[in-house]
DNA sequence: ATAATTGCAAACACTTTGCACCTGT
DNA sequence: ACAGGTGCAAAGTGTTTGCAATTAT
C-alpha cells in the first residue's frame, strides 16, 4: 500500500466531475465516457482505481445495481454525517435524499432493540421511487 | 416467452435444496457444488436460469453482494407476505429477518408522507449485523 | 532520485446466449 | 408430436491485475 499520494491530473479531472454531478451516482464507464468528450480521457483503470481508493476512504460511497451489476459513486458531503443516518435511492433517477430526520433516527435504535441487529447505515440504501419518476 | 412448464428432476432438485436452506440465501455456484457433491450434478445454466424465472414469478428473492457482485436466492416464504414490510440482512452469516413489526410498518408511511418516496419493499435491504456475527 | 501513478492488454469472475439434443406432457 | 427444458461451449459484462513507461514530489 503507497504511504503518500501524488495530485495528478487524471484524479483533479475525475474529482471535479464527481462534484459536479454530486446529486446522483456516476459509474466508471460514464465518468471514462464524459472525459473523453470533454477531450481529457483518463484510463478506465485508472478511474476504477481511483474511485475505489475513494471509497475506502470513504470520501465517496458506492452503490452496486442489482440488476445490471454495475458500481456507481458519489461523493460523500462529510458536513451531512452521512454515517448516522440511512439513505433512499430512487431506483430510475438515482437520486439520493438523506434521512437525517428525528423519526429515522429512532429506526435504528429500534431494530437494535427489538429484532438484535445493528444497523449499518454505509451500507444500507432503502430502494423506491421518488415522486418525479412515479408513474 | 414459454406458455406451459413441465416439471423436471433439474428444477425438483433446486427447488427442495432452497427448502433445505431457506434460512440464509445461496448462490448459483454453491447450488451447483451442493448438487454435485450429493450425486445429482445440474449444469449451471439450468441453475441460473431456473432461479433467474423464480426471482421474475416471485418465488425466490434475489441479492446481490455488493463487493463479490454474486447472487444469491432465497425462497419466499408466501404466508409472510414480504411484499409488505422491509428485510433486514446480516452482512456476515446472510440470515433474513423480516421487519413485519408495527413500528416498522410505519417507516413506509413516515418516507412518503415526509420524504415523497415510495419504498420498494421487494428491493430494500437493510444491512447489518446479527446479534451472532457481532464481533 | 524514487515512490506513486498511469494505462494498455490480458486475466478474471459471474452471468447470459446459441444451439443441438433430451424430456415431460 | 412438440413445446419446454437442459447443458455444453462460446460470448458478454463489469472489474481487476501485471507490468513497463510516466509523472509528482
Amino acid at each position: 500500500m503507497s504511504r503518500y499520494t501524488y495530485n495528478t491530473k487524471q484524479k483533479t479531472l475525475i474529482m471535479s466531475l464527481l462534484e459536479k454531478e454530486k446529486e446522483a451516482p456516476l459509474s466508471c464507464d460514464s465518468i471514462v465516457a464524459m472525459l473523453v468528450s470533454e477531450g481529457t480521457p483518463v484510463g478506465k483503470t485508472t478511474v476504477y482505481r481511483f474511485l475505489e481508493n475513494l471509497a475506502a476512504k470513504g470520501e465517496v460511497r458506492k452503490f452496486v445495481d442489482s440488476h445490471s451489476k454495475t458500481a456507481t459513486f458519489q461523493l460523500v458531503d462529510k458536513s451531512l454525517n452521512c454515517a448516522e443516518h440511512m439513505h433512499l435511492r430512487c431506483v430510475d433517477c438515482g437520486r439520493i435524499v438523506h434521512l437525517g430526520c428525528e423519526f429515522m433516527s429512532e429506526v435504528g435504535t429500534h431494530i437494535f432493540e427489538h429484532h438484535g441487529f445493528t444497523v449499518d447505515n454505509s451500507k444500507t440504501v432503502i430502494l423506491g421511487k421518488c415522486e418525479n419518476c412515479k408513474e
